[in-house]
DNA sequence: TTGATTGTAACGATCGTTTGATACATAGAG
DNA sequence: CTCTATGTATCAAACGATCGTTACAATCAA
C-alpha cells in the first residue's frame, strides 16, 4: 500500500518536510501579523492556522519577537531584491523610479507574496522589536532616496517629504485596494501620475 | 489650618471634578491607542497614565471596545466640524480642497489634539467593533469625496483612487513628521503641489 | 532503536472586568 | 459650629481567560 493519504495527524512528517513546515509558519505569522498587528496576534492563532498547538511553533521560532523582526526583515530584503532586478536595465532616471514603484505595488497587492504589508505600521510592538525594524527600514528607504534623487520632479519640490509620501502611498495601498473595479497597473498610473513620475 | 494642598490622596475629590476627570481618562487612552494601538494599549495603561487603578476606570467607562469606538467617533466629528467651518466661505473649490486638506493636516499634527491618528489602522481590533469605525469613517470621507469631486484635477485623475490617496496621506503625516525641519505650512504646501490642488 | 516532530500540560504574567469595602466631600440636623 | 448621614470616587482583591513560553512525554519515520 502506497502511501496516498497526505494527512500525517500525529508524529513526525516525512523528512524533508521541516523545511516546508517551517515556511508554513512563517507565511501563516506574515498573513496574521499584517492583518492584526503584532500585539493583536497570538501564537496560538499562528499555530492553529498551519494545525499545530501554540506550543510545537516552538520548534521552529525562537521567539514571537524574534519571528516578527525575521519576517519583517525577509518582506524588506525580498522587496529590495525584486526591486533592484526590475530597475537593472533601465536607464532614464524617471523610468527607473515608474518601474521601482510599480515592482513595490505589484508586491504589496500580491495576495500570495509573503511580504505582506507590514511594513506600515510599528504600532503595538516592543520597544526592542522597533529599533531593529527602524534600522531595516532605513535601509530600504536607502534605494528609494537614490531614485528620487536622481528623477526629474517638478520645481519646488522637497525630495525628502516627497519620497516620503510616495512610500507611504506605495506600502498602504494594500489596506484599501480590492480586485475588481481596477486593475493593478491602472493603480500603479494612478498613482505615478499623481506623483508627477510619468 | 486652611486646606492649601490640592493633593487629595484617596476617596472623593471635589465635586465637579468628574467631568474633568473623566476627560483626563479619554485623553489619556487616545494617546495610548493612537501610539500602541487598541490591542497593545491595557486597561492598567490608561488608568496609570491618569494615576488611577485599571479596575476604577470602570466608573467613567463601560468597557475598553466602547471606549475606543467614543474616541474614534469624537476624533471623526471633531475633525469633520473643523473642516467644514474652515471651508465655509471659501468659494472657490480647489481653494476649498486645500484649506481642508490644511485644515485635516494641522489636527493631525496637533500634539495637544484628542484626535491623534487612531483614524489610520483598524489593525487589532474586534470585528464587533470594526464595522463601527468603518461605517463612521465612511460619512468623514463624504466629505472629501465632495470635495475632490468639484475640484479640478489633471485630466485622466481617477477622483476615487485619488482621494484616497489624500486621505491616507495626510492621516499618516503624524507617524513621520517631527517638528523642526519643516513646519506645517511648509510640509501642507508639498502636499498640496505633489497632488495638483495648488 | 533512534531522532525528528508534535501533543500535553503546566508555569507565571497579564488581560478585561466585577465585586465589595473604604475614604472623602458635602449636606442636613442639632 | 459640630455631628452624622449620604453619595461620589477610588482602591484592593479577585475572577476566569488568555498570553508567551517551557518541560517532558508520545508518536512516527527511518
Amino acid at each position: 500500500m502506497v502511501a496516498m493519504s497526505r494527512a500525517p495527524r500525529k508524529g513526525a512528517k516525512s523528512q524533508g518536510d521541516t523545511a516546508t513546515r517551517e515556511a508554513e509558519v512563517v507565511a501563516a505569522a506574515a498573513e496574521l501579523f499584517a492583518r492584526d498587528g503584532f500585539a493583536g496576534t497570538s501564537i496560538r492563532d499562528i499555530g492553529e492556522k498551519v494545525g499545530l498547538l501554540g506550543g510545537s511553533l516552538y520548534y521552529y521560532i525562537r521567539s514571537k519577537e524574534a519571528l516578527f523582526v525575521r519576517i519583517h526583515d525577509d518582506a524588506l530584503q525580498t522587496a529590495e531584491d525584486r526591486i533592484r532586478a526590475a530597475i537593472e536595465g533601465v536607464d532614464d532616471p524617471n523610468e527607473r523610479l515608474a518601474t521601482a514603484c510599480r515592482t513595490l505595488l505589484a508586491i504589496q497587492l500580491d495576495p500570495n507574496s509573503l511580504t505582506t504589508p507590514l511594513m506600515n505600521d510599528f504600532r503595538s510592538v516592543p520597544d526592542s522589536v522597533r529599533e531593529q525594524l527602524v534600522e531595516r527600514r532605513d535601509a530600504f528607504e536607502g534605494l528609494f532616496r537614490d531614485l528620487v534623487n536622481d528623477a526629474s520632479l517638478p520645481a519646488g519640490v522637497d525630495r525628502d517629504v516627497y519620497r516620503i509620501l510616495l512610500l507611504t502611498t506605495l506600502n498602504s495601498a494594500a489596506s484599501w485596494y480590492r480586485p475588481g473595479r481596477l486593475s493593478l497597473d491602472e493603480v500603479a498610473q494612478q498613482i505615478l501620475r499623481t506623483y508627477s513620475i510619468t
